[in-house]
RNA sequence: GGAGAGAUGGCUGAGUCCGGUUGAAAGCGCUCGACUCGAAAUCGAGUAGGCGGGGCAAAACCUCGCCUCGUGGGUUCGAAUCCCACUCUCUCCGCCA
């Protein structure tokens, strides 16, 4: 959520800035509101003053055994206007939170500018895709060779986009899994926490799926419960509405969740495979820090996240989005594209972002420093990595010409020492 | 699921029966100052947040006002205090992985 008075005070430079974002929104409408909310409350705050002070000499009046009568009528109706006006408030700011929730953050002024993933601006690039000489295969057709992914089943007992993990299938999502919570929190520095997996709809608000992207998510009947998207939102919601104290910062957290996605609107995309399912897996990294040093640790964030790609020796690009295809609570962001041979490309594995205080003012986290008042923190998450499309990689990216897989070194330890998956 | 207790500032905790200088005692913590070579101890001062108006180009800050004692409603001239609903926490019982 941007900061009411900042728009009010430089409408031009929020449009400007959503620009970068493609869009063109009109704030016309939004200022004449917040005018009108703020001459309804010096009308109103008026009232209750008068009220506040007349019912005061009331009090005095009746203790001293005098006559109030003609005053307590007055103030009644003063009461009743008071209400009416109260209500005209609300009804303003409503329509105001609305609006603000839905405008989505001003882009940092390093992102490009561009409508699409395909102007995403490429950053570095780590490893050299291997070339094969055999023809390589997908990881659903490597999966099925090796009944270790079953996706008819995943169909079957919950439908399109469910899978079932079997044998070492399921071990090595395992092994991923630990291997990358235990690299985050051993040397990266960061705490674990392992989080509901159904949050509430304030829990949405305050990271900004809600109220704008209900239909991306799976919501429990009867209740306020959201299956998570990502563990982002449990996460980064942990301290919402909480004052840290400054040297807390910043705070680091890393999470192993399920996520659930309704994936409306990806009908025909990615239909086969790990890469687009309902509920996969992912390890999130998340941090609270200090304004001033967000976008240094949003770089530390990123090579996190790629240090689990090095690890596993996967190669990857990193591309900074441009303002289209920008998320919409993130100032900056930067997607960690592992490649795929089955889709002979980079795909992306990690969306590593700074969301400035967008996110934290929505969740109400506030820092306080040692002098000065308390102001909002900075939040920033990324995936470190896709459990899922990690799997994918390994499978595709590790196959040998006898059609075996070969365990990256650093997850044998987790799968009992086994160095390949051969046929039986 | 049944019965009961509770929710007050950064924290602990009074106030709630009997509505009116209580936005809130006291203590702790924190900040600043004094003392000290320095620290501790001691002493003094300060210390909730949000919103709106004015001062101001703006921020800081100052000042006036409004709102906030879990959340939302109600009663009343006036509510932390009375009534209703909800949420959460704790204790006991039942059930359960």
């Amino acid at each position: 959520m941007l900061d009411l008075k900042f728009v009010r005070a430089n409408p031009e430079t929020v449009k400007e800035g959503l620009k970068k974002r493609g869009i063109s929104v009109s704030l016309d409408e939004f200022l004449k509101l917040d005018e009108k909310r703020r001459s309804l409350l010096t009308e109103v705050e008026e009232l209750k003053s008068k009220r506040n002070t007349v019912s005061e000499k009331i009090g005095e009046m009746k203790k001293a055994g005098e006559d109030a009568s003609k005053m307590i009528e007055e103030m009644r109706q003063v009461g009743d206007q008071i209400k009416e006006l109260d209500a005209q408030v609300k009804e303003v700011e409503e329509k105001m939170e609305n609006e603000l929730l839905s405008i989505p953050n001003i882009p940092h002024e390093s992102v490009p500018f561009g409508e699409s993933d395909e102007d995403n601006e490429e950053v570095r690039r780590w490893g050299e895709p291997r070339k094969f000489d055999f023809e390589p295969k997908a990881h659903w057709e490597i999966g099925e060779k090796f009944d270790i992914l079953d996706f008819e089943r995943g169909a079957k007992v919950a439908g399109a986009r469910f899978t079932f993990y079997k044998g070492l299938g399921a071990a090595l999502e395992r092994a991923c899994i630990n291997f990358m919570l235990d690299l985050h929190t051993r040397e990266h520095g960061y705490v674990e926490l392992f989080p509901p997996f159904m949050v509430n709809s304030g829990a949405m608000i305050g990271t900004g799926q809600l109220p704008k992207f209900a239909e991306d998510m799976f919501k429990i009947e009867n209740s306020d419960y959201w299956l998570i998207p990502t563990a982002e939102v449990p996460v980064t919601n942990i301290y919402g509405g909480e004052v840290l104290k400054e040297d807390q910062l910043p705070i680091y957290h890393c999470a192993y969740s399920a996520c659930f996605r309704a994936e409306a609107g990806a009908h025909g995309r990615d239909t086969r495979g790990l890469i687009r399912q309902h509920q996969f897996n992912k390890v999130e990294l998340v941090k609270f820090s200090k304004p001033e040093d967000s976008y240094e640790e949003l770089e530390k964030l990123t090579a996190n996240a790629e240090k689990v790609l090095q690890l596993l020796e996967l190669p990857y690009r990193v591309v900074t989005l441009c303002g289209g295809d920008l998320g919409f609570s993130a100032a900056k962001t930067y997607d960690i594209e592992v490649w795929l041979p089955s889709f002979n490309a980079y795909r992306e594995i990690s969306s590593c972002s700074n969301f400035e205080d967008y996110q934290a003012r929505r969740a109400n986290i506030k820092y306080k420093p040692k002098k000065g008042k308390a102001s909002y923190v900075h939040t920033l998450n990324g995936s470190g990595l896709a459990v899922g499309r990690t799997v994918s990689a390994i499978l595709e990216n590790y196959q040998e010409a006898d059609g075996s897989i070969i365990i990256p070194k650093l997850l044998r330890p987790y799968l009992g020492g086994l160095e390949k998956i051969e046929a039986k």
